[in-house]
RNA sequence: GGCCCCGUGGUGUAGCGGUUAACAUGCCAGCUUGUCAAGCUGGAGAUCGUCGGUUCGAAUCCGAUCGGGGUCGCCA
């Protein structure tokens, strides 16, 4: 080894220690007859002090050194003179009297900087992530990255799981997310697709008898990106079998408590976690993945407001749409710019517009007078009318009103999206909470209008409740699946289900979703067939780690906790990915590549 | 694919019709023996993503384009 001790494990006891270090120049500090630098690697700072009456030559060194340079230091330990020592270092008691320095590197100046946490243009950070990971920060991060995937691994080894690897080329599955495609040399015009998850191959190793599986797997969708989606992903994949919804919940809510208190011990939680049926969480939040750190619930105003005088409501409940708000307390506060960038807001979701109703003036509700609504359509409320939503929503005077008349759907998306976004306004929501939740009792299937068909609110192998098999084929849209969700903070961290491991019922299932005997054979044959030779009940989840890792490192977008991320669009600065590659690469793939019309090349 | 935001010395920002294009930091040099965001003095460094247009005149207005980001669609 080049060094004796790192940068961070020095301290008085070590006290005339003779020691070498190596590291990176982090700061210089030069004062003429005596130069400080603080010398950096992975485990921490160090002090190194020259002085050329001690060390001529290292003092000669250290004087053309320059920040990130890497320097092998000999010396000797020192407790730091009376008054010198540094409280916020943990090395700051003592430092190193260098005796010799070696330069191992000389390094230019960094395009950004290293120290400190400063922002910094994030494509320049991913064209040089070598150095932006570098920072402190991002190698904290790194680190509770493997601290998360070794203690599922612990917890999931000691409680009798295997991990087993499942390949990366596999074969094209055309629905759901779209593939990453591989050409195959072997077999002209035939494709690989990388992944999407393991999840038919973790259904064959329940077939194998492995009974527990786990993997932390690499996933791949083709599909535009977000802060919380990349290209690829990891996922922490598992199933079990012979297990039903309740065992899989509980190891999904155990693993995951003892994570965060192993992890992040300083960070809040709600135990149990709570758990939402879907229709619960629709009611309540407008969507299957709310944040449970705020209030600013959904509150139904249809029944109140059916017979007001505001057209716009009447139609909409007359074309069978709803009323529904959130009440912000305090939003009586709310200026009129302020209102209408929230109505902008809601366009985005397609929602027509935003009515607001403050409530001004003192006193109880009932002392409530028409002047005292605030609204651009106050005129078509009455006082009773004002009362009744305030009653509904526990409203108060100071208190106001945001209300979307419009389809169930988007009147819920909205408001989910109005109620997230007046959070982040109002910072309603602790930073330091990791609130949980799980959802169950998903829908079966969704009707899409463009193909007019039934989708799987899941995927096509999860298994309907026993009692309500009779739906399937009368009332697909009222049947519901044996699935769950992970929710924390208003992110899917991942779900699952109990799965159908029978083949009758899996070609029923495909029967409803529009997949034919004959299709369901070519494309899933041996998960059908591997059913017939005693597949055992089982059931699992799969969740993201990215997003685990970014809620535990209080980061909300996963690029911060992946150490080489792609851009938006998909491309990585540093490698150059995705390139062109030679014409005999693709010939020998017998590949042609159309160009897009008015591409010049 | 739609909508929105951003693109100015190495970095982070200001400027938003006529400026020697400002500030901080970094960099370079000199001074400096106890600092730790060291300090002091001086210096170099950007024609304002690209192309086109409007104008007597554009970093500043308009259009296109490229790149980055957010979001809806999409995606579990």
């Amino acid at each position: 080894m080049l060094k004796t001790h790192s940068c961070g494990e020095l301290r008085p006891s070590h006290d005339g220690d003779a020691v070498t270090l190596a590291g990176w120049v982090h700061r210089r500090r030069d004062h003429g007859g005596l130069i400080f630098i603080d010398l950096r690697d992975h485990d921490g700072l160090t002090q190194v002090v020259f002085n050329p009456k001690e060390a001529a030559e290292a003092y000669a060194v250290a004087d053309v050194s320059r920040g990130e340079y890497v320097l092998q230091i000999e010396g000797t330990v020192a407790r730091r003179p009376k008054g010198t020592a540094n409280p916020n270092l943990p090395t700051g008691e003592v430092e190193v009297r260098a005796h010799a320095v070696t330069i191992l590197n000389e390094a230019k100046t960094p395009p950004f900087y290293i120290v400190g946490d400063s922002d910094v243009d994030e494509l320049l950070r991913l064209k040089y992530r070598y150095l932006d990971l570098r920072r402190q920060r991002m190698h904290e991060t790194m680190v509770m990255r493997h601290r998360v995937t070794k203690y599922i691994r612990d917890y999931l080894t000691e409680r009798g799981f295997t991990e087993i690897e499942t390949p990366c080329l596999t074969a094209p599955t055309p629905e759901g997310a779209r593939d990453y495609l591989v050409p195959s040399r072997m077999q002209q015009g035939h494709f690989y697709a990388l992944p999407q998850s393991p999840q038919q191959l973790k259904q064959l190793l329940m077939v194998a008898g492995f009974e527990r599986y786990f993997q932390i797997a690499r996933c791949f969708r083709d599909e535009d990106l977000r802060a919380d989606r990349q290209p690829e992903f990891t996922q922490l994949d598992l199933e079990v079998s012979f297990v039903e919804e309740e065992d899989i919940m509980r190891l999904l809510e155990e693993l995951h408590t003892g994570l965060t208190e192993t992890v992040r011990p300083d960070l809040k939680m709600v135990k149990p976690f709570p758990r939402l049926s879907y229709e619960e969480s629709v009611r309540r939040f407008g969507t299957d993945k709310p944040d449970l750190r705020f209030g600013l619930e959904l509150v139904d105003l249809t029944d109140v407001l059916r017979e007001s005088e505001f057209t716009i409501f009447r139609q909409a409940v007359a074309l069978g749409g709803v009323v529904r708000a959130i009440c912000v307390p305090g939003g009586a506060t709310f200026s009129r710019k302020r209102i209408d960038e929230l109505t902008t807001f809601v366009h985005g979701y397609g929602a027509r517009g935003l009515v607001s109703v403050a409530l001004l003036g003192e006193g109880g509700l009932d002392s409530l007078v028409q002047e005292e609504i605030r609204s651009p359509v106050a005129k078509y409320f009455t006082v009773e009318q004002v009362q009744a939503m305030a009653r509904l929503a526990g409203a108060n005077r100071g208190d106001m009103f945001l209300i979307v008349a419009d389809t169930p759907a988007t009147a819920n998306k909205a408001l989910d999206g109005l109620r997230r976004e007046v959070s982040r306004r109002l910072k309603l929501a602790d930073p330091d909470m990791l609130h949980f939740v799980l959802i169950y009792d998903f829908p079966m299937f969704e009707w899409h209008e463009e193909d007019e068909r039934w989708y799987s609110v899941t995927h096509p192998f999860t298994q309907p409740r026993q009692e309500e098999m009779h739906l399937l084929e009368s009332d697909p849209g009222a049947a519901h699946s044996r699935s769950y969700d992970l929710v924390c903070n208003g992110w899917e961290l991942g779900g699952g289900s109990i799965r159908i491991h029978r083949r009758e019922m899996q070609e029923e299932m495909f029967g409803i979703l529009g997949i034919g005997l004959e299709e369901a054979q070519r494309r899933f044959g041996h998960l059908l067939e591997a059913f017939e030779y005693g597949a055992p009940p089982h059931g699992g989840f799969a969740t993201g780690i990215d997003r685990t890792v970014a809620l535990l490192a209080q980061q909300d977008d996963i690029r911060e906790v992946m150490a080489f991320p792609k851009t938006k669009s998909a491309s990585d600065p540093l490698t150059g990915a995705p390139a062109e590659v030679t014409p005999e690469q693709l010939a020998e793939l017998h590949i042609a590549v159309t160009k897009a019309e008015g591409d010049a090349s």
